[in-house]
DNA sequence: GCATTATTTAACGTAATTGTTAATTAGTCA
DNA sequence: TGACTAATTAACAATTACGTTAAATAATGC
């Protein structure tokens, strides 16, 4: 993707990762390669819907897609759920010190009973 | 948040973390509470839209707001940053494997040589 | 009370997102 | 060729997102 820093690639990616149908999707292409009809199939949507959000993760790199005759097989592009993890873990001393703060406080209380 | 199931949740952070200015918040915030003009005060914006990302945060959870005469200092929440990192985890068994195979590709042309 | 500071709300314009149905493109196969 | 399947694009409507400036609210301190 040409002009896409790496900010722009973080909001593609968590603007992409916002919308339920786009993250079951790709929960299915985790289990493998699917097509567009195959990912449509469980939601009460019109197929050019489900086509768009299947855009919309290919343009946040999160998929791939092939050619295979008339199909469109789709497949999961691990790359920038790597660098949300990678974001996330900047705040994760915070989220474990709240915790630590926490087991400490159930500690002192077991002490005193 | 009455009425926000799980993954309403994680829709809502989601969102809010697809915006630069709103991730820099963050940032801001993980070094410490700040107030509201701090927050605004490296952006190029009006207050009212820096007011504005603030309460899309607060929704989210991601911050919590205190009160402090005219002053309202926002304080970091990262409770549903661990519930990203969480599902996020769900695909790291699929980044590593490719991390692997590459591992093993480059390990294997090593050899050739 | 009155000026000052901090912050939010109101009113508005514009652009993006999400969905629909109908039409179109692309490829297969009898 | 012609029917069929897979998928996308076109055209449209409704909603949400994001920014602006101006006005309002809230608390402080002389």
């Amino acid at each position: 993707m040409p002009g896409m820093n790496s900010d722009d690639q973080l909001d593609a990616a968590f603007a992409a990762l916002a919308h339920p149908v786009r993250r079951a999707i790709l929960a299915r292409l985790a289990k493998g390669t699917a097509t567009v009809n195959t990912l449509a199939e469980p939601f009460e949507m019109s197929l050019p819907a489900v086509s768009r959000h299947i855009r919309v993760l290919e343009t946040a790199g999160l998929i791939k897609r092939d050619r295979n005759a008339q199909f469109r097989p789709c497949t999961l592009e691990p790359g920038p759920l790597k660098d949300i993890a990678a974001w996330t873990d900047m705040y994760r001393p915070i989220w474990e010190a709240r915790f630590d703060t926490m087991e400490q406080l159930l500690h002192d209380m077991k002490d005193d009973s």
